[in-house]
DNA sequence: GCCAACGTTGGC
DNA sequence: GCCAACGTTGGC
């Protein structure tokens, strides 16, 4: 999952209330259809984008079922859409909870070393998605370079 | 700041 | 349903 870390990074979420926040501000199919298959206690990688050192910065826990996006429905929200509403929401979220930062932040280009992760959404060339899927196999190996 | 890649919009 | 125009993402 990706964010700009100036905006919210990992840091911002260990200091967030109980070490959770809603991931909120997802505006896009793809990406909001894999929200949409996240189930509480699933692992998520925090990604931050948009930064001097793009890559993997820490670990959270999905905390909750998916949910809609209130801020889809609030006009003075950066990415209201009123095409949703609470009757027929277009746009859903996930509680993330804060488990760890990681040691390093494993770099976009580091990961792009490793064969093993070649197929990873992630990596694939032109890619914007900010939720993408992990392996269990992807996972075990990124934890591993750590 | 640049620009490639991609998703979305809207006219037809 | 097609596709050009446009806006956004995100690495560099």
């Amino acid at each position: 999952m990706k964010s700009e870390p100036a905006a919210f990074g990992i840091a911002d979420l260990q200091r967030a209330p109980r070490h959770t926040a809603p991931w909120d501000g997802v505006r896009n199919y793809q990406a909001r259809n894999f929200i949409r298959e996240m189930r509480p206690g699933d692992l998520a990688f925090f990604y931050h984008s948009g930064c001097a050192q793009p890559g993997i910065a820490g670990i959270m826990e999905i905390a909750g079922a998916p949910r809609p996006d209130p801020t889809a429905f609030d006009p003075d929200a950066d990415h209201y859409d009123p095409r949703s509403s609470p009757e027929k929401p277009r746009w859903y979220l996930v509680d993330v909870r804060f488990k760890r930062a990681t040691a390093r932040v494993i770099t976009l280009s580091e990961l792009r070393e490793h064969r093993a992760l070649a197929q990873m959404p992630l990596l694939r060339r032109g890619n914007r998605l900010s939720v993408m899927p992990v392996t269990a196999e992807q996972w075990r190996y990124i934890v591993s370079l750590e």
